[in-house]
DNA sequence: CTTTTATGTTAACTTAAATCAACATATCGT
DNA sequence: ACGATATGTTGATTTAAGTTAACATAAAAG
C-alpha cells in the first residue's frame, strides 16, 4: 500500500512476532496437506508469489489475501474469538467502571422526605 | 493492493464474515476504552482513515493495520493460535497417514529364517 | 543421471492503498 | 441553544502491492 504506514514499515516486535508466525503455521499447514504453492494460490485466489510473501510474513499484504489462505486450508475458525467482546475484560472492566450494569441500591427511599 | 485479487475484489462469504466480525470487535474494544478514531489511528501509526477501513472490515487493507490495532488495543495476543500447527487436528492426521509416527511392528523376528 | 516439479529472483507494468486537505454532518457536554 | 469533538465524504497525489513472464536453482520422482 502506497505511502506504506509506519505500522508496515517497521512494526513492533510483537506484530512481526505474530506475522511470522502466522506464515510459519500456514506454511506448515500446506505442507501437511501436500500442497504446492502453486496449488494453493489457486484455490485462494491470489499469486504464488503473493502466497510466498504470506509464508514470509509480509506485513503490507493485504489482509484478505492471509484469511483466504486460512479459508483455503479450512483454518479460518481459528480467527472467530479474536479480539471478541465477550473475552475484553480489560474492556469488559472499563465499561463497568462507566455504566455500572447493576443498578445502584438507593440507600434512601425516592420519596422520602 | 493494485492488481486487486479476486479474493480482495470479492471474498468468500466466510472471509468476508470474519472481516466485519473483526471490525466490529476493534471497534467495539476502542470505544470502551473511550478512544477516538484519531487516538487510536495515532497510537497505531496509521491515519484514522486507515482506523475507518479497518471498522468497516475492508479486505484490501494491510494485514500490518489490522495487527496494529490489535496491538494497540493489547488484543493482540488473540492471534497467536491462529493456525497453530499443534491443534491443526486435520493436518496432524494427514501428517500421520503418511509417516507413521509409531514405528510398524515387524510381524517377525529381524533374523528369524 | 535425467526429467519433472517446486520454489527463488528479477524486471516491467497497472492500479488502487494510504495520505492529506477541506468541508459536511453527526454526536456530546455544558 | 451553543461550542467542541468525533466521524463521514470527496478529490488530488504518491508510490508500492500484486500480476505476469522469463530464467535460475533445488529437490523429488523416474
Amino acid at each position: 500500500m502506497p505511502r506504506v504506514s509506519k505500522i508496515s514499515k517497521s512494526p513492533p516486535a510483537a506484530v512481526e512476532d505474530i506475522l511470522n508466525r502466522l506464515g510459519r503455521n500456514i506454511r506448515t499447514a500446506r505442507l501437511r496437506r501436500k500442497l504446492s504453492r502453486e496449488e494453493l494460490a489457486e484455490r485462494v485466489g491470489i499469486s504464488r508469489y503473493v502466497l510466498a510473501d504470506i509464508e514470509k510474513g509480509k506485513p503490507t499484504t493485504a489482509i484478505a489475501a492471509y484469511l483466504g489462505a486460512l479459508w483455503a486450508l479450512g483454518l479460518l475458525q481459528d480467527m472467530r474469538e479474536v479480539a471478541d467482546p465477550d473475552r475484553d475484560e480489560e474492556g469488559k472492566i472499563l465499561e463497568r467502571a462507566r455504566s455500572p450494569k447493576t443498578a445502584p441500591k438507593r440507600k434512601t427511599l425516592d420519596d422520602d422526605f
